[in-house]
RNA sequence: CGGGGUGUAGCGCAGCCCGGUAGCGCGCCUGGUUUGGGACCAGGAUGUCGGAGGUUCGAAUCCUCUCACCCCGACCA
């Protein structure tokens, strides 16, 4: 492609409701444009990009033995009433009405169609299992979409559907995917990690996401660098400290802690390490009032949380419901003197404690040197109800945890009888019986990965793309293009040779200055960049850089080929 | 949804407190000089100042209402 044929759209300075870097590099990079709230238009540089992302995709999709279908975008209300998600899913759901007042939502994701094709087009054993994928736009109406393509409302996504006749088969299945997922992201050239995840609202049984590790990610990895254990630390668990609760060497006292409702300020009071503070989290379930409590160094995981069945759901309590049952103001309360009314949930690290601080009921004031049995009763229940932190014992008794952030772009699901059975996706098996297909469901977020890839791959002078999803492999900038035949004979047919090979080349026939040449290739991230110019033509070299080298180097016109063809395959 | 902030040229911003009909940098156009890391000189074009209403002789500026976008908040006892 040459540049001056092409439309490059590159901006010096990001617009100013760009957050992050990725977003700022794509808006600079022309790569995308903001029509709408989370809603983007794809320009042509930013289009070579994920057309690239979903080849991939596509091409290994396939080899798994997966086949590609389109579904429609806008699908009818009652495929989702009758799986119920009409009622369910919330304003997530973007719903409108057709001229005949008929009730259709964009689809979020395709679940109800699918099964609606697999119960009319499946009627035996024989036809099984079958897996369906698409390449397609979902909508979903984010609460708050941000990091541009990141968190958008309307994004490319790759999602597929697998129908079998057993569970064994499903798991088989399952497993073929986690392994194309991990192809995929190698050929993409993307560092990821495949961890345990929970299953979240979809259902189901089990469930792995695949992550792009990247400090700005957000979710949160749990990992044993000396074992293969991941999870998502929504799903780590936190285990009990294998040593025993130490003797009591304290006697409880009151102090006074003026404005310190923090842990860490308590602890920071008392001098004490904030390993010996408890927090107590109140919350309710309908109207039933319990306290969590968590060492002061340890945070609530929200998910663990909800899934104890007495607590499921369950909320915050507020500010009032706290004083009418706690008779004291937030801040300062704790577990010391609650009656049997009131359960008592502990984090398996806080039944492990002796000699704590807590709040002590009253305004002002925390204990210092509880003891449980001794200064209130042994919690009511004890549960792994936090989050882990790095150096935790891992769970699979390997080793210790460590702790990495990640951007989710992939999710494979179990998915069992949710759907099939809503939906009566039923087949004959060998003895003509009518059976219930079991289901698998894989997404992967095109659109996101671009994001993800930048996110991972940059630095101060723009994107660095890897290779397979580089808009361009290869950029040839010539100095001069329009004064020197010389350097616009070599470039021409250097760019001709290249073309030749099978490269996706640039060539900057813009005349522009070598520096704005350069600062473009850069920011845009091409791997690969020859510079051609007179004076080493003169010398029969041109010069090579690659898009993370700090300097070029000189290479002979004649050798040119070889070499780049050498650092692609390096 | 709650809290905070911002809307002025394609992009980044100033002007607003203290009303007098809009400016800077980059980009863009023309001409010239330049040509190995975002050139220089000269000339030029571009705004319903987010929208609606109000106050006023006069509103980017003051008031009311709206819309859009951004940030923070769902670990807080």
């Amino acid at each position: 492609m040459r540049a001056t044929q092409f439309f490059l759209a590159t901006l010096k300075e990001a617009p100013s409701d760009a957050e992050i870097v990725s977003h700022k590099l794509m808006l600079r990079a022309g790569l995308i444009k903001r029509v709408a709230g989370g809603v983007y238009t794809w320009m042509p540089l930013g289009l070579r990009i994920l057309r690239k992302v979903e080849q991939i995709i596509r091409e290994e999709m396939n080899r798994a033995g997966a086949i590609e279908l389109l579904m429609p975008a806008v699908i009818p209300a009652e495929l989702w009433q009758e799986t119920g998600r009409w009622e369910q899913y919330g304003p997530e759901l973007l719903r409108f009405k057709d001229r005949h007042q008929r009730n259709f939502v964009i689809g979020p994701t395709h679940e109800e169609v699918i099964t609606d094709a697999a119960r009319r087009e499946i009627k035996s054993y024989r036809q099984l299992p079958l897996h369906l994928y698409q390449i397609q736009t979902k909508f979903r109406d984010e609460i708050r979409p941000r990091f541009g393509v990141m968190r958008g409302r309307e994004f490319l996504m790759k999602d597929g559907y697998s129908f079998h006749a057993n569970y064994e088969d499903l798991q088989r299945e399952y497993r073929n995917m986690h392994d194309t997922y991990s192809r995929i992201f190698t050929r993409l050239g993307l560092r990821f990690r495949a961890v345990a995840a929970d299953t979240g609202s979809i259902g189901g049984t089990g469930s792995h996401e695949f992550h792009v590790l990247a400090d700005s990610g957000e979710d949160a990895i749990a990992f044993c660098p000396d074992s293969d254990y991941a999870a998502n630390v929504e799903l780590a668990e936190g285990l009990a400290p294998a040593s025993p609760r130490d003797g009591h060497t304290e006697q409880m006292k009151k102090v006074a802690t003026p404005g310190k409702t923090r842990c860490e300020d308590v602890a920071t009071l008392l001098r004490l390490p904030l390993a010996k503070t408890v927090k107590a989290i109140a919350v309710m379930h309908d109207e039933q009032f319990f306290l969590l409590l968590l060492r002061g160094d340890h945070t609530l995981n929200e998910v663990k949380t909800a899934k104890l069945p007495f607590l499921n759901p369950f909320r915050f309590a507020s500010d009032e419901e706290v004083e009418r049952h706690m008779g004291c103001r937030p801040g300062y309360i704790g577990p010391v003197g609650m009656t049997k009314d009131i359960p008592i949930i502990a984090d398996r690290a806080v039944a492990q404690m002796s000699d704590f601080v807590c709040g002590a009921n009253a305004a002002g004031f925390h204990l210092t040197g509880v003891n449980w049995g001794r200064d209130l009763r042994e919690p009511d229940y004890v549960f792994d109800i936090r989050n882990v932190v790095e150096g935790d014992p891992s769970p699979d008794g390997k080793g210790f945890l460590s702790i990495c952030r990640g951007i989710e772009v992939g999710h494979i699901f179990q998915l069992r009888t949710k759907y099939s059975e809503a939906m009566k996706a039923t087949f004959l098996d060998e003895s003509g019986q009518p059976k219930i297909m079991e289901m698998g469901c894989y997404g992967i977020g095109v659109t996101r990965i671009v994001g993800a890839a930048i996110e991972q791959n940059h630095d101060e002078r723009g994107i660095i793309f890897p290779c397979a999803i580089a808009p361009f492999e290869l950029a040839i900038a010539p100095v001069g293009y329009r004064k020197s035949q010389s350097v616009q004979d070599a470039a021409n047919r250097l760019y001709k040779e290249f073309l030749a090979t099978g490269l996706d080349v640039l060539m900057d026939d813009r005349d522009e200055r070598p520096g704005v040449m350069f600062a473009d290739i850069e920011l845009i991230g091409i791997p690969h960049r020859v510079t051609i110019g007179e004076r080493g033509l003169k010398e029969g070299v041109v010069e090579y850089q690659g898009r993370r080298d700090t300097a070029a180097v000189k290479v002979p016109l004649a050798d040119i080929r070889e070499y780049i063809r050498e650092r692609r395959s390096a």
